[in-house]
DNA sequence: AGTTAATATAAGGGCACCCTAACTACTGGA
DNA sequence: TCCAGTAGTTAGGGTGCCCTTATATTAACT
């Protein structure tokens, strides 16, 4: 806990952003990661190079970057810090979610294995963040589940909200206030023009989204049988 | 959560130093914080001046440092989410001292109030941390007690250990291990010459402390009647 | 009062991470 | 095939915090 402790935050949001933005091992655009991290290309770019040369990324010019295993382990071990943490300030101390999502964001950085097992333990080993997040296992193992943005969905199709893309806080505390979470069931019912907000109806109420918002929300498609 | 960040954590630990050796508004030599932090004079002296210039403390040179009322509270905030998170970590977590004052070490730079306030209620508003160090209030209370160092006792008397002072991790694994802790009942039996290592009955079992270890071990005295 | 040991300051660096401005190299259409 | 726009690099800075070495100042004890 000395002097590696500097660097290894900014490491820790590089690698994290890098693996949120990709989700599928797709090459992520330096540009998205100093979007995401709201810093300079000049300064994204740099640290690119300063996390190849640690072996946890590989930058492939003009197209992008993508996790090395080392890379990727180091990202899941972050994801699932900051799920377990969310689960604890949801669960255990009920905080609503926009502080769940910050304040997880700070002790994600903490944790060392002892403790994140430990925590682990406590909360019973649990498999989903409270926005249904998958949280990664100790060895690496993530469950996968089938998902489509609600965006995709069209007038009339069904399904249930399985989680909340949760890169970006704001959206959080705008989804929590309207009742948006994991098992809500949500049907389409309309689509503005070019492609604009969607009307849908969410438990039974009816509510508007707008596309970006509809992109963060994943959905387990419901097929409803033909009749209706 | 920006920029006011990098340099909050380093800031943090020169307060919670300081506050931790002064304890009673001493003055704090500029020498001793750089020991505590293990960094040179020079680099904690330069520091020191920044902190004055943001109001947290004043320097009489040649003296030592004091806490400002502002910086007074900057630490008391910090002890109180480490004895927090301490109580945690040990009663929910069940860790062991060591790991309980390590990591402590490192989530006391989070927690903002609202997480620190959740934390607190969850707990049941603990008045002390695992090794018996009061915790401050919201409000900066900080309920104060009569303590005698284990290494001020003189052979024959007394006490109850009431607290071990934390500055140092690596005392509280030894005493972790030996079994010493808040509520242990004491008995100096034997100084060694040139004030040395104390043989004491500690719980009904017998024990050799060095006076070091001795110094970070407080005590409330009990009066036994005279007789014994 | 005079000297030594503790304390402070000055000078010169280093590293991690960030910035802007200006430039070059590449890619993907039309 | 060419060229606009995207992506990357270079150059020059800046801040926070740390370092060593050298020099000045002061406190405190003969």
């Amino acid at each position: 806990m000395k002097e590696l402790h500097k660097f290894a935050e900014s490491e820790e949001m590089y690698l994290k952003t890098i693996a949120e933005i990709s989700r599928h091992g797709n090459l992520v655009p330096v540009t998205n990661i100093a979007e995401q991290l709201r810093i300079s290309t000049v300064s994204a770019s740099e640290m690119v190079h300063r996390l190849q040369d640690r072996g946890l990324l590989e930058h492939t010019p003009y197209k992008g970057v993508r996790l090395t295993e080392d890379g990727l382990n180091r990202a899941e071990g972050i994801l699932r810090r900051h799920r377990l943490w969310e689960c604890f300030l949801a669960e255990h101390l009920g905080l609503p979610w926009k502080q769940v999502h910050d304040f997880a964001c700070q002790l994600e950085h903490v944790s060392e294995d002892a403790l994140t097992d430990a925590l682990d333990k406590h909360l019973g080993f649990p498999s989903f963040c409270p926005h249904g997040n998958p949280i990664p296992q100790a060895q690496g193992v993530l469950e996968v589940r089938e998902t489509t943005p609600l965006s995709d969905l069209d007038v009339g199709q069904e399904g249930v909200v399985l989680c909340i893309r949760e890169e970006d806080g704001e959206i959080l505390d705008y989804l929590d206030a309207r009742a948006v979470r994991p098992g809500s069931r949500v049907r389409i019912e309309e689509i503005a023009p070019y492609d604009g907000p969607r009307s849908v109806l969410m438990d039974g109420e009816k509510q508007v989204l707008g596309r970006e918002v509809a992109e963060h929300i994943l959905i387990e498609l419901v097929h409803d049988n033909e009749t209706e």
